[in-house]
DNA sequence: GCTGAAAAACAGTAGGG
DNA sequence: CCCTACTGTTTTTCAGC
């Protein structure tokens, strides 16, 4: 991993399908080499794939939530995280330190279908006491680009 | 938009260096016939664009969290999304409704740099009164991935 | 790591239903 | 809106350096 990597990492995640000539140019090496470093970077779980990103508005999707969600005792953990994982809506889901167990961050149609989301999927999952909801007037900035440069790593 | 192009947007959300010949065996369609398809939906913006994902562990970057920023007049908003859009460590930022006006999704390296993101760079920007920080143990599902049906849609 | 070249796969265009 | 056929790129995989 050197400054070349992490260049190409910027500019994968920046424009995922960039061609291999275009980022050859950008980095200074020659299209193969390019290919190579990709195809390392790829293979050793660097790059853990490639995703279009869809305008979730544009597909009536409107309402984007963070749900905080506290579950009465670890031995329900498990089933929890099971269960959230098959909800299509939920887009994260994190297991978190502090007052709440999970916070997820969903998105659904609008705020009836959000409702019936919580009250009818989420509190029913065994375990769970109590979820917070905090909606999301406007997103500034929604992105999942990792930031990294060589200098900041320095010793790591 | 129909059923094909919702496919192809679920096709291309979990793979999206897929080739159009793999896309067009999927969906049932010719090759240029997707090509036209995918081009219509990025011209309407509704792929936004193409990313390759990373494991931000990987890259030395281990701390998940999630900051609830209070600020003590809207007037203060502006300059706080400014300033916030800029700090590569916050992959996203959200204008909320409830206690915090903004909540961020931040990574950073380890838990002192994000202490230094807290107190030297969040908490000192004008009009922030508070922050209330989540940090992240595991996390169980991080996706971009928008679900759509045509089903779902009816109506809309 | 490079260049250069070949083969295969892919994307984009054209003509026609 | 879709098809097939064709053309130009891009990717992949080799040499040899």
């Amino acid at each position: 991993m050197d400054e070349l990597d992490y260049h190409l990492l910027d500019l994968l995640q920046r424009e995922g399908r960039a061609t291999q000539l275009e980022l050859s140019r950008a980095v200074g090496l020659s299209q193969p080499a390019v290919a190579e470093r990709i195809r390392k970077l790829e293979e050793r779980g660097v790059i853990t794939g490639y995703a279009a990103h869809v305008d979730a508005a544009k597909l009536g999707k409107d309402i984007t939530a963070f749900i905080g969600v506290s579950i009465e005792h670890p031995k329900y953990f498990e089933s929890f995280a099971k269960k959230v994982l098959a909800l299509p809506e939920v887009l994260e889901a994190h297991r978190v330190a502090g007052q709440d167990s999970y916070i997820l961050k969903v998105r659904t149609r609008n705020t009836k279908t959000l409702d019936t989301l919580l009250v009818e999927t989420l509190r029913v999952i065994t375990g769970v006491t109590r979820t917070h909801t905090t909606i999301v007037l406007t997103s500034i900035k929604e992105g999942t680009h990792v930031h990294v440069s060589e200098e900041e790593l320095k010793g790591a």
